[in-house]
DNA sequence: TATGAATGAGCATTCATTCAT
DNA sequence: CATGAATGAATGCTCATTCAT
């Protein structure tokens, strides 16, 4: 079990057999109920090795988030041509996403459970990367604006808003489909595309949905 | 800073003390790294009555799952009139969810993290909550596709992935109006509306958003 | 399970429901790890009722030992007739204690094992009563040396070390009864006089067995 | 008053150490009552340690009943030349027994009272050591038998009871001789094979003690 | 480079015991 | 006479971390 216990392995090597081992146990028991123990048998060295080349049980985990959220992005972006059409990218990106996350389910749970459930310095770190894709999705929301000749008068926080609920429902379909046996990628990207890119064109097509004028009271 | 330390309660009273500081301590420390020691304190009361009562740190934060799910789904409710059209239900809900949430940050940090970040039983526990929100918000789809006179073709398991989509969407929302100061329940609503129901009416209205290079399979 | 809850019993009777309970507690469970919440629900009354009327858990203990020592000692007592042959007592009285052993298995366990056991001022409570049936056998083995006119010369300690073997013999067949399947009182108590009678007997004749004039080698 | 606090020791013997430490307490404190940090420090080394080495408290107290069940046996077997006369066999093997006894009174203790007191697992450990002695000593009453050239009708059953009244009277005089200030190991030895040889003689000779009134069936 | 040996500190849990009514 | 409410004090066990080699 666990990584072949080769010796004298150079340093870049061992740590990445580390790292592994790492979120892999953190993904499956939780940032709190993995034990370096189990991590360090599981990597297939001692434990002082681990501390020698990683810290701390904190830094090792941070170093996991800091991993797997550049692979994540990487993977995103490898996935998008940066000379598509908007809806294009989006729908690249999400595929990329989608199949990401269900290839790497333990580096998604380090990133989208347990490092956010463990407070600082971890969220802040996860959280990072999150603005990050935020920020992608932002500026696909804003060329779709501009591809369709519209410059919009939305507001700034209204456009983040709608990047925050498109990635939130990306972030929820990748835990729907990997849990719901037989969905695919496509499955879940197509689903979004219909439910948000719609959505969107409405709205920058100045044909928002509007409230209506009255609050409903409570059992009125 | 705990309760006001008044001795001989009835057992209910001090069971709902118990569960307040238990959310609290939970919600901001997590449930690992919650001690205890620090619940009792913050209840005002001694370690062996909160075993007494509460039998264990599982069954305690149990508890606390299930009573601030009843809760949130409690203030959903309330917010919604059954006999109103689909999209009101949907925006007055989902005000008094984002309404509920940033009251009850503890509360809502229970349900949407630790519940979903340590395991069984407490997963599913949370599971239940949220399947029961996802299955309301589905039967708005289905109705708001009535009120469409549009018998929908689509397939259950879309359905069922729109609803997730707009679940997660709003749970993202959720936690991005918490943290941007500013931004008003009303304002969160008012954006996840936006995006959302117009994009599920062109769905609805057979007008769905089409992959590039291929012929998606929906409704196609 | 337990006493019958009644309310408002004579205080002697709530006792014996106690020491009853206790006893089976202790017995089955171990002075240990019985706990005190366990006896008070076997004996259908409230924990403050037995602290009033027991006062401690060592003080319940006591009182069963006590009880148990009495029950014990006065069964025996019952079964022999102080007129009777030395030999016709012992048999008797060993008849008596296989019976009630082998009927109140709480009891002697409370007296054999946990009494021994747990230490101070248990074990003196237990080594009294004890004490009581070695001296009653001493008086045997002296009454059977009168019976046959011979003035024995066997040490006092002699006789008292006789006397322990024969009781450690006693109690070591009792358990094994108990354990056995099939094995009668009369049964036990047959061995015991065969295999010890006789070399009394041989003892007071004047025939004892001698050790070899050497001590043998260790691998010699 | 521990073992002297000698640094990194290689682990087979710090793990005599902890044996040594816990047979005395257990021995004194008994099981239940003895703790783990007073192990620990009678040990001279920290609790993680104690539980790294020896896993719990329960393998721990198992592991000593092994120990000085292995001890018992082997100081016996070690007392026994096994082609010498069945008495002389007998007589040396009592002579180690309360020798060994009388020097490791804490691991007698162990053996005698605690583990038969705990329950399982550690009753049947015992009970295996002590089934082993019973063994020998039915061993040595048939090869006694052979030697009178007497092959005796003595039922299994009732030769099994004839070897545990022996042992349980061994028992019993090695706690009295302990207890018994002056009392030498062969004093105590001479003691129980005068009780107990002759009372064997004279039932293989066929002289049984029949009980009064009834006709006792052994052999009658 | 790599590890066997070792620990300080903390945590969930339980229990005998006592008030206030 | 009787009890629901409450706790101080342990106890078994685990874990992140370090030192000596």
């Amino acid at each position: 079990m666990g990584a072949v216990k080769t010796k004298r392995m150079p340093r870049a090597v061992r740590e990445q057999q580390m790292l592994d081992a790492a979120v892999r146990t953190f993904g499956q028991r939780g940032y709190m109920a993995a034990s370096m123990d189990e991590i360090a048998e599981l990597a297939g060295v001692s434990k002082p090795l681990v501390y020698l080349y990683l810290n701390s049980k904190e830094d090792l985990f941070t170093a996991c988030i800091r991993r797997e959220a550049a692979a994540l992005t990487a993977a995103v972006r490898a996935g998008v041509h940066p000379e598509s059409a908007a809806d294009r990218q989006l729908w690249d990106g999400l595929r990329a996403f989608f199949t990401h996350t269900a290839q790497n389910p333990d580096g998604w749970s380090v990133l989208h459970l347990q490092a956010r459930t463990h407070g600082e310095p971890f969220a802040s770190e996860a959280a990072a990367m999150r603005a990050e894709i935020v920020a992608f999705v932002t500026q696909l929301i804003l060329a779709a604006a501009r591809e369709a000749h519209r410059d919009p008068d939305l507001p700034e926080r209204e456009v983040a808003g709608l990047a925050e609920a498109l990635v939130g429902a990306a972030e929820s379909l990748a835990d729907w489909a990997n849990a719901t046996p037989g969905v695919t990628e496509t499955e879940a990207a197509a689903t979004l595309m219909n439910f948000a890119w719609s959505g969107l064109g409405n709205l920058m097509g100045g044909r928002p949905w509007t409230p209506p004028g009255t609050t409903h009271e409570v059992s009125g």
